[in-house]
DNA sequence: ACCTGAACACCGTTCAAGT
DNA sequence: ACCTGAACACCGTTCAAGT
């Protein structure tokens, strides 16, 4: 053993920086066995190997480190969405809808934890993390976009599209937070199949009729 | 002052038998203005004026009181729906509908924390309080006796009734969900206009064409 | 029976100090 | 700059004791 090596366990590179994308990391990989009401930042820190005081050089407080880890989140849901959107044909409306239902149910049915942290209670009400909404944002865009072209390539019908798109975001929401909660239950292979049997009644409903 | 009063502050009458109520009443005056994950038994123990060792005479620990809370919660809700059924007529399916669908969002609005309580991590997981599951399964009866009703009346499609009320259910839910955390947001007095507005998108693909 | 004082093992956060 | 030891004010829960 040389004389240099020191006392404690081996340190990754946050030295150099990286301590924020550790914490974050070991952050969502704890949440994928503990929900977010019980996890620890000292818990946290204790996996990095660091001392918990060390946390907030990066996050001013526990809240900060939850709001990076729900931004995250957003963003890999948000991803993961337009890779299943680019492998369905512009056309196939009904079908871009239920894609976008499913990633989304998978996502809270796979990343339970996870999903919990963005969907509990509004990390961004006071206005400390704004960032939070450009994924969010990003997210309901999508949904809308789609909505749109089904109007415009005349699969959906155009009135109050507003509504349709609050009436789905709820439903899909809807769907993930009882699955999640295990309050509807569904195996892991019958999620999508479903997802799209709920999603169905409510795109029955905004169908065009006599299309 | 009598040599026989007590320094003590005003004890109620929970000597008697009843701290238990106590102890859920002030539990739940308190979700009005603080969440669920703030809300410490201590606290709780310190409004009722009582020492917090006391809780634990009732209740074997803190999930134990938030599950007595959710029943009671579950319970009013189930009570407010039942009273506004019954104030409109049996052939009237698609505004039955839309009256449980209000009550339930406008339960989630104005009790906030309560409802954080009722719709969170669910209480009964383990099967530690198998109550709650009786007003849980009453709501969920009052929801599959109006779209049973609705279809034989022949106002509804009767092709897979058990995803109508799954799907009904999850929007509801995601809509008082989307609603308490602020994510969607509604000025108090137009939450009835605009859960109707979302509901009838989902009632437009339930409804029976042609009728 | 019902209630409490003292204690335990945690927690988030801060201060003052080390390299 | 980045990290930590010691401390503070909390928390849920338990034990042993009081009436």
């Amino acid at each position: 053993v040389s004389v240099r090596r020191a006392p404690a366990p081996p340190r990754a590179s946050y030295h150099h920086g990286d301590l924020r994308r550790a914490l974050v990391d070991a952050t969502i990989e704890m949440l994928a066995e503990v929900g977010p009401d019980v996890l620890s930042l000292r818990e946290v820190a204790r996996r990095v190997g660091v001392d918990h005081r060390a946390a907030y050089r990066h996050f001013t407080d526990k809240e900060a480190l939850f709001a990076a880890v729900a931004e995250e989140g957003y963003r890999n849901l948000v991803a993961t969405v337009r890779r299943d959107l680019s492998r369905l044909a512009p056309s196939d409306v009904l079908e871009r809808l239920r894609a976008l239902a499913r990633a989304y149910t998978r996502f809270a049915a796979e990343h339970p934890g996870h999903y919990r942290v963005m969907s509990g209670p509004r990390l961004n009400e006071s206005g400390r993390f704004p960032e939070i909404e450009i994924p969010v944002g990003e997210a309901f865009g999508l949904l809308q976009a789609e909505l749109q072209a089904g109007v415009a390539l005349g699969a959906l019908d155009g009135t109050d599209v507003e509504a349709s798109a609050l009436a789905l975001w709820a439903q899909v929401h809807g769907i993930a937070s009882l699955v999640q909660t295990r309050r509807m239950r569904v195996a892991k292979n019958k999620l999508s199949e479903v997802t799209d049997r709920l999603i169905d009644k409510m795109l029955h409903g905004l169908a065009r009729r006599h299309a």
